[in-house]
DNA sequence: AGGATGATACGACGATCATCGAACTTTGTG
DNA sequence: CACAAAGTTCGATGATCGTCGTATCATCCT
């Protein structure tokens, strides 16, 4: 099913932090990080195309740091929080700010 | 003076995590981080070109990862960890494992 | 002054990147 | 069936990246 997600023991940290290093791809993490409940892609980073989006969601799900699916025409995605932190501990929190707003 | 170090409060997290991302730059950091004393550039990654290294350096230094100064023939490096850590907290220490072995 | 050494500057190379638009596929709904 | 909506695929473009070799600069030592 799905697509490819590397196994969560077998996360790259170079692909994580390039994958983190783009402010857009930040953007969504962040969001994605806040959601309570999934939301499909569509509905992250409405200022861009929707062909740069699927890139942006390709290279983060490549990296380890979402899972995705299908619900019909949706798909959706879930960041995977739990592999990230169990991988690289404190890493994300860090990234994030711990809940304060994305800078740069 | 020496050259073009950002203030440790406009240290950009996408160039952090950027530089960050590359290996060869993450072992001279690792490297960096467990010397005791300063060493020079030419002390550390032996296995790329001299060119290169100068490279590496300089994307550290202007990320605001790295200080560098000169003595005499040699320019010594030193990690920014204080201003790092002030600024994000945790994540030097996440991408560096906490002193356990660098790897991918 | 003349070497020797550590580091930088200057292209240059292939690779990868972020972004786009247009065409296409898939799925649900009228 | 036909249409609409959500994503993907496929070039293409301009930018940036990592790496290199060679030439150059700066500093120290003899």
């Amino acid at each position: 099913m799905s697509f490819e997600h590397p196994d969560g023991d077998q996360i790259d940290l170079s692909a994580v932090l390039h994958a983190l290093s783009d402010p857009q791809r930040r953007g969504i993490v962040a969001e994605l990080a806040a959601s309570e409940q999934p939301r499909p892609c569509g509905s992250y980073a409405p200022n861009i195309t929707k062909s740069t989006r699927t890139h942006h969601f390709r290279v983060l799900r490549d990296a380890g740091l979402i899972e995705q699916w299908k619900e019909g025409t949706l798909k959706m995605s879930r960041l995977r929080r739990d592999d990230i932190d169990a991988r690289f501990p404190g890493l994300l929190d860090s990234v994030l700010g711990s809940g304060v707003p994305v800078r740069s």
